[in-house]
DNA sequence: GTCTATAAATGGATAGAC
DNA sequence: GTCTATCCATTTATAGAC
């Protein structure tokens, strides 16, 4: 009992510590804090914080997860919410889903899709959690019939390419956002297969 | 006679030090090195930088500036390569233009169009210079019926994705880079208009 | 677990001699 | 134009007291 509350202590101040990161990654980009300023934003000095990570990059690697397993969560509710419906409803809300999530965040999307970060390369663990929503997508992809590796690579860039102009060119708008469903409309008009187009049963 | 020729010399180390900078930013990632590195690549010290560019930025600009400079002029020569060509033919030189551009350079990708160097912002002169190999795409897309915006900015979108996803998540490999024709296929299946589709004319 | 103090390194930028 | 010397700020990380 005590060794577990102080385990649940030691993992709610992790979980403080990985949330002032990421409010200071989208505030001021996904590399221009300082532990020091996390360490001030739950209240605490910067050495403190060695206590709860070993460096910056295992910080960051805990975002990194964090990240994965939101855009998880995120899959599930939908796949949920989708029970039962056709198979390309579930495509086309997937899709809005991953760029709405991208958009949202442009330092999430640089972490957890851009590699861009200098020197950083997840964990194994991280990355193992990183492959779970990549799976789920295929799933879905699967399910409509278009769960071909090819299929899957191109689904990714169009969703992705989408998702990174929209933040690099057009900051706070939705001039590529507002592309998803043609994009969408496009790949299942090449793709889907005839079996599963509206129309037929 | 005098003053010109010192001019050159002056532009001439200009060009030295950015291609030094180009080849550390491929070599280190490009937020990867210092001026002092620089310095040295060139057989300088960091100081004497501070002659040929204001600060860390003006570099980067001028970097910036050329790399949108050899994009344009990789179109300009694709454009002179098809003259008389079906513009279908132009458009799909086009696209394995520039996906290979991205991709032979990821530093290059990251500073002309993904923008990720935290706090860097492109000058009036070195944005204007960026305009041109767009305008020039958008006369591609538009001698081939696709020039209205909406077509411009998926085709970008899908390019750029197909880019950035071979960059991020299989460098070195072609596992995105092979499937620059099945999308340009996609992409025109759904947007070329019929009189110019092959079999009409 | 948290702190103060500080090490150690980095890196942009300036002063001023030559 | 180039150099040496140096400033100054930043920042990761450690030592050791409490």
């Amino acid at each position: 009992m005590r060794l577990s509350s102080r385990g649940n202590r030691h993992l709610a101040v992790r979980r403080d510590i990985i949330e002032a990161a990421w409010r200071l990654a989208r505030e001021r980009g996904l590399a221009g804090w300082a532990l020091r300023d996390v360490a001030e934003a739950v209240g605490m000095r910067a050495p403190s914080l060695y206590v709860y990570f070993d460096n910056k990059f295992a910080l960051y690697d805990a975002m990194f997860a964090d990240g994965y397993a939101a855009l998880l969560a995120r899959a599930r509710q939908l796949e949920e919410a989708h029970q039962g419906a056709a198979a390309v409803d579930l495509v086309r809300a997937s899709a809005a889903m991953f760029v709405d999530f991208c958009v949202e965040d442009p330092a999430r999307l640089q972490l957890l899709f851009l590699r861009t970060l200098p020197g950083f390369e997840p964990s194994e663990e991280s990355y193992a959690l990183a492959v779970q929503p990549f799976a789920a997508m295929v799933d879905v992809l699967t399910t409509a019939g278009m769960g071909r590796p090819e299929h899957v690579d191109l689904w990714t860039a169009l969703l992705s390419g989408l998702a990174t102009q929209q933040v690099s060119n057009d900051p706070g708008g939705d001039r590529w956002r507002r592309l998803v469903d043609p994009a969408v409309d496009m790949f299942l008009a090449a793709h889907l297969p005839p079996s599963l187009r509206p129309g037929s049963n």
